[in-house]
DNA sequence: CCAGCCTATATCCGTCCGATATATGCACCG
DNA sequence: CGGTGCATATATCGGACGGATATAGGCTGG
């Protein structure tokens, strides 16, 4: 999803700045399968507005650089539905964690124990924020959906690595004694 | 991860030419989580013979572009198992397919219901492609620990779309109806 | 028989990410 | 009271990267 039809997703939930598009893709709840930089979101506004796909108000601000508001309009709502309708690509996953672990013969017991107990730590902290900070009821069905999935994979995948850890450390020693021969 | 340590990765495993180290990335074993394209492979592996991290040998072939078949060296090892000792990043999800579902307010169910079928096929499609080529039992723990937490979560993800499909429906045809009001 | 796909290497262009620059307010700590 | 670091806020640059394209011949199926 090319990053102009993410802003326009994060602006039909409400108006934001530049900054607070990109906090968006790191605390909301889009974060965790979305992603822009402002080298990219920036660029992105610029467009968006010259096309007449959002609207820019400056706020002055007292000491500080205005802080331009943007607002979704009726072409973009239309613009976003459009792009909506497009069959999706197929999801990408980028995990340097599963490619070390995939090497996990090449590491020592002790590597392999911190990297495991780190990733278990994120998916418990992870999984806190995503239920404490909730507040799912007024929000869309889709949104809920979404969450719920997202809970449902993080909390696979954490089980996953308490249950089989052992038997990945005692493998991984095994090839090493069988490499030293 | 760089691409030029992907490539260490892949070759690794066992010679390849730089169109082998792309469909390693297509269907092999490394291909839910790491991607890399011929743009960007071909400039590795030529970075990678200049530092001597691998060496090349070409392979005349009748009437087709001579085949370079590269091999990791002992120094190439040794990089790459220097790259793994380095703490992983973060792991990065991009779906499309969730942006979408998260507007599921402003699709027809019947665009949504042909969404999540055609999901639900891709990962039984996938479930069966990698119970079939499986062949684990001489590949090392660490690749078979990876493969196992990649069949735990797809299955995860599609027994969640089948189990929650409906919820979302009903939900975004009431969300429609209060638009419409 | 030939259209389309597979093997195989390579480059180009546009896009995107990460780092950096700039500017200021505020909270915390010694 | 001073300074360190973090949050807000916009913007740009360089390098890395992905997708499309070019080239070229062989194999396969309708």
């Amino acid at each position: 999803m090319d990053t102009r039809t993410l802003c326009l997703g994060v602006l039909n939930r409400g108006d934001a700045s530049g900054y607070a598009i990109k906090k968006s893709f790191e605390e909301g709840p889009l974060a965790h399968f979305q992603e822009a930089s402002f080298g990219s979101i920036y660029p992105a506004l610029t467009r968006l507005s010259d096309d007449g796909l959002v609207v820019c108000r400056a706020q002055a601000q007292n000491k500080r650089p205005d802080k331009k508001l943007y607002s979704i309009t009726d072409a973009g709502r239309a613009a976003l539905e459009d792009a909506l309708h497009r069959r999706p690509t197929d999801d990408e996953v980028r995990s340097d964690f599963l490619f070390v672990l995939f090497f996990a013969h090449l590491l020592p017991a002790a590597t392999l124990n911190r990297l495991i107990d780190d990733r278990i730590a994120w998916y418990e902290d992870v999984l806190l924020r995503m239920t404490e900070n909730a507040d799912l009821d007024h929000r869309p069905a889709g949104e809920r959906f979404v969450h719920g999935l997202g809970l449902a994979v993080y909390r696979c995948a954490r089980d996953y690595l308490r249950d089989h850890r052992d038997t990945l450390l005692a493998g991984a020693a095994d090839a090493r004694v069988h490499a030293a021969e």
